[in-house]
DNA sequence: CGGACGTTTCGGCGCCCACCGAAGCCCGGC
DNA sequence: GCCGGGCTTCGGTGGGCGCCGAAACGTCCG
């Protein structure tokens, strides 16, 4: 079987899919809550996630009587995106999780949704961060004004990579990733200029969900021009 | 059923994966073609097939008593290509269609493989395309460089996209997509540097295989700093 | 008009695989 | 040491779905 099939097989399972999509903020879950997230038992899950782990997607982190599961890695959290944001199929529905969760949430460790997909724009439009081989690189000016952000430039560039686009499933518009979108997001969440959501109930997608405070909106729209 | 199971579910069968793989290329296949493809009786075929054209991946269109079908758009062949460049799994085999095949090739209309990736390379690294909201808008010199070369310009910026980036599965770099990609793809084409190779045998994967002349290793390497 | 060909529909078969319950394993705590 | 909880392995079951052959449909051609 070819690569391609493979893997889309893997993700194809609803119950397998479910787990990978609660995994996509990049926050490291156990077995019994992927076996939650998924709505199945605990030994469907072990297999489940076993295939998940042998396949390379996710992987596994042991700690005492848990086990911690994570997707590999941020090119696995960008191709999962990439796929949700391929044309809706059939009749086209709501957002599966109300509009709100367009606003603003976390992919893997960076800002997506409405302000995540502004927030690209104006950085690229701007000339904060200019094209670079495989992604993007910090302009003169756009590092100096990153950095008075309280951006922290040197862990970002620690990262494999330093910034590059992350297909955004819900605007279907590119969102910044890499080791930078992760440092802008550090510091807007320092900063209290966004909020996590808690999850209600058993939902653990919700985790995702990010608020922007009254605060952030001020700053967003003073710093980069956005209307959040 | 979430929109990213039921998509990937699409991709993740065997036949479908090798009909999208088939289709990769960005060229329109019969119905009888995408069975030999995919190595499966006319009855089978044409229940797949109708399932990848009600999801929207594939369009189709009739003619006489053939039906031609193609990849919706150039966002499901990034998506595809995409999941291809994941991680390998488990024991690390050769690639499938031999070393050749990682030189050149097309994907949707453009150039994909090692001289797909270098030529992105060259282009963002060299000051040709600069980054723009939502991929890449060519600079000042570029322009000029580019008709130089016989690009139609005008002809990319008629494209829904100008520029942006395909991730490209050989070699897990991005290569040019949109309509820049296309046209400067015509035009090496057109100027006889690169050439199809035609099938051999009933490996119709094998259309997308391009091979660079001896005049076009010498223009790469000129016009480019490419050594193909 | 009839035959050939490409394609679709129908009916039926078979296999794969995702699920569960029960038992076993490993770790941490009393 | 013994219990309790998280997780895995095992055996068994069932449903979904991908396949085929046969028949029907539509189109092109002689």
């Amino acid at each position: 079987m070819s690569n391609l099939a493979t893997i889309a097989n893997l993700i194809g399972d609803p119950s397998r899919a479910a787990m990978l999509q609660a995994l996509l903020p990049g926050e490291a879950l156990t077995a019994g809550e992927l076996a939650r997230v998924a709505g199945i038992g605990a030994a469907a899950t072990s297999a489940q996630v076993k295939a998940l782990v042998e396949s390379g997607l996710v992987s596994v982190h042991a700690q005492g009587r848990h086990r911690y599961h994570r997707l590999a890695g941020e090119e696995v959290a960008s191709a999962l995106e990439t796929l949700m944001a391929l044309p809706q199929v059939s009749p086209r529905k709501s957002w599966p999780h109300g509009d709100a969760f367009r606003q603003a949430r976390l992919c893997w460790h960076h800002v997506a949704g409405r302000i995540g997909v502004a927030l690209h724009e104006r950085l690229t439009g701007d000339g904060w961060i200019a094209a670079a081989p495989g992604g993007w690189a910090a302009t003169g000016s756009g590092e100096a004004r990153l950095e008075k952000l309280g951006v922290d430039l040197a862990a970002a560039r620690r990262a494999p990579r330093f910034a590059c686009d992350c297909m955004d499933w819900s605007e279907r518009r590119p969102h910044l990733s890499g080791g930078l979108g992760r440092e802008i997001t550090s510091m807007m969440t320092r900063r209290l200029w966004l909020t996590r959501i808690e999850p209600l109930a058993t939902d653990l997608l919700q985790r995702r969900r990010l608020a922007c405070t009254p605060e952030g909106a001020r700053a967003l729209s003073a710093e980069f021009g956005i209307a959040a």
